[in-house]
DNA sequence: TCATAAAATGCCACCGGTGGCACACATGTT
DNA sequence: AACATGTGTGCCACCGGTGGCATTTTATGA
């Protein structure tokens, strides 16, 4: 177990400060060319790298980058925690997880704490605890870079990445008039969660300009959890006469849904079409496999790690605009024209 | 913004030295019970917590743990995460997620690298890249502390957490011949993973115990996958006589049983009994619900971060021999008690 | 009451880097 | 030749804690 090798052993064996070995370290430019030739290369055969903690205590950096979150979907946080990961390590960061409860009343400080603690040098932030303001504000207060992932635009463009999630059951509506279908159920989210409300517009607005109004008799708020889109698939089920298509906000409830048709004998896709949002796991495995709504969350934790790291790093952001993503359309056996 | 206050601020506040301050923090005795108080209160007050870089960097510590780990299986890392995070965040240590692939050449030098990078405390190794005694072995030359999750005692007794996977297969054999089942097929997992090794052990010795082997053309090796768990019902189901039920490694190949049982119009549980193991988030849903094999991962993964926690901070291990958790059965719809 | 041990506290170097500034030297300008 | 300018490099303090040891205070025993 040989000792890692510091920046003075770099140092006197290439004969010059410790100093000029951190300005090769850190790419400077006022290194003569010779110099840091010469310094890289007993680096390279040192293996030296850097220690991160000195480092960041020095300059108040860590390297570190905080994921927070309060989110039951384990898919989809293993999405996030790749996507920004693949960013991470190649810009020299590590990524430190911090689910946690968004409604506690400490969340909050629960959150700054965390980051003070360890120094993280910046946070990204999941729905639905990205729709918390009150943490936006507080991190900002404190002056720690975050950013968000959320379905509406709710804060600076360096500040957040979003899911155009309008736009694909925007997208949703279209195609399911054009199966033909006429009366069109839905199971919303919790009406307090803004991607609820986005994704129950995009529906809604679309079909209304398309001529056609969803009565409220129709549109339920679950809760998203599989036994909430039972309850719900219920209420729907009894109604007459009855919908023709339920839309659910996420492929739990919408799977739901789908085990309540088979009790009550309803064929899916013969006689109900179902739709659910996600693309869950089993979204594709189920019987019928659902028509869903795909979000590139890969690539949106991504562009949310590029985001947060030139925040860090205070480099220009170069894509600015580049801050929205749009999910799309998986259409599958769920859903079917209408043939009577 | 205000600044964060340091143990300096708090040593002049209570007018003592910092080294004394230090000691209140880090829970040392010989201070007197007048000065702690006073100091204790200050840091309260100021909402005073060491910064974990300079901590670290004075004392080689860095108040991290790794999580290492080559596992698609989002669920499983999520619990895996919240369990060890109950226990991280209570001991005052964050976590660093680490996925990789361990069969890349790099795998064992990208490990190492990532803890000496960020000075890791100590690392978990979850399954199957805990099942790489090169890993391990790399790790302890490195004087590294780790511990390992996994199906078999691959390991010292402070170094692993081990499922019993065997006892919990040994289970499921009995709780079918119970049922008055004679033939039984298997789909194991890949042969070159100690846990399916085991799994399939545990059911073939516990039948054999009771009489009854299983011919080698009921036992197929799958891939773990949906994909692979489709292809390979597909040939033990049109085996003749067909077997009365099959056992599958883990829930995403029984999942794939299903589908092609409906597909071939075999009814589950009547004419074919199905099992598998994991608890998949969807095994409770498919149709019919699975019986399966849970593991407390939780549990597991608390009781992995207690012993890394133990192993950094040198403490005498207290509950040594607890290094066991055993899986147990979960009996759903899809198998059933033979009727003809 | 005083020596002596034990407990409480302080001092200072150090962990491994970075920041600010001084300084040496080469080059360009008048 | 004298001076400004720019480039490359080194020195030293400092980031916020901890370790080792010296020192002071308090408790103990004869």
């Amino acid at each position: 177990m040989e000792k890692k090798p510091t920046i003075n052993d770099v140092a006197r064996l290439s004969g010059v400060s410790k100093r000029t070995v951190s300005r090769v370290i850190n790419g400077a430019t006022n290194v003569g060319a010779a110099t840091r030739e010469r310094i890289q290369k007993v680096i390279d055969e040192l293996g030296f790298s850097p220690d991160k903690q000195a480092r960041g205590l020095a300059a108040s950096r860590s390297y570190l980058i905080g994921l927070i979150y309060d989110n039951p979907d384990a898919l989809y946080i293993d999405q996030v925690q790749r996507g920004v990961l693949s960013v991470c390590s190649e810009k020299g960061y590590e990524l430190v997880v911090h689910p946690c409860h968004y409604r506690g009343d400490d969340f909050i400080s629960n959150c700054i704490n965390f980051v003070r603690r360890s120094n993280i040098d910046g946070v990204i932030v999941l729905p639905p605890a990205s729709e918390a303001n009150e943490l936006a504000k507080a991190l900002q207060n404190h002056g720690i870079n975050y950013v968000r992932m959320a379905s509406v635009k709710i804060d600076e463009q360096e500040n957040i990445v979003v899911s155009d999630d309008r736009a694909a059951l925007s997208d949703m509506a279209r195609y399911l008039v054009s199966l033909g279908h006429k009366d069109i159920a839905i199971i919303s989210g919790p009406k307090h969660y803004y991607s609820t409300v986005e994704r129950l517009e995009g529906i809604t607005h679309t079909l209304a300009e398309l001529g056609m109004t969803v009565p409220p008799e129709r549109i339920i708020e679950g809760k998203n959890s599989y036994e909430s889109g039972i309850e719900c698939a219920r209420t729907l089920l009894i109604q007459t006469p009855r919908p023709q298509v339920i839309v659910a906000n996420n492929d739990e409830m919408a799977a739901g849904v789908l085990k309540v048709a088979h009790e009550m004998g309803i064929d899916v896709p013969g006689e109900l079409s179902v739709a659910g949002f996600d693309d869950n796991l089993f979204a594709s495995r189920v019987i019928p496999s659902l028509t869903t709504v795909q979000r590139p969350v890969v690539a949106m934790a991504g562009l949310a790690a590029k985001k947060i790291v030139a925040l860090i790093e205070n480099k220009p952001t170069e894509d600015v605009d580049d801050y929205i993503v749009k999910p799309h359309l998986i259409i599958r056996e769920s859903t079917r024209k209408v043939t009577k």
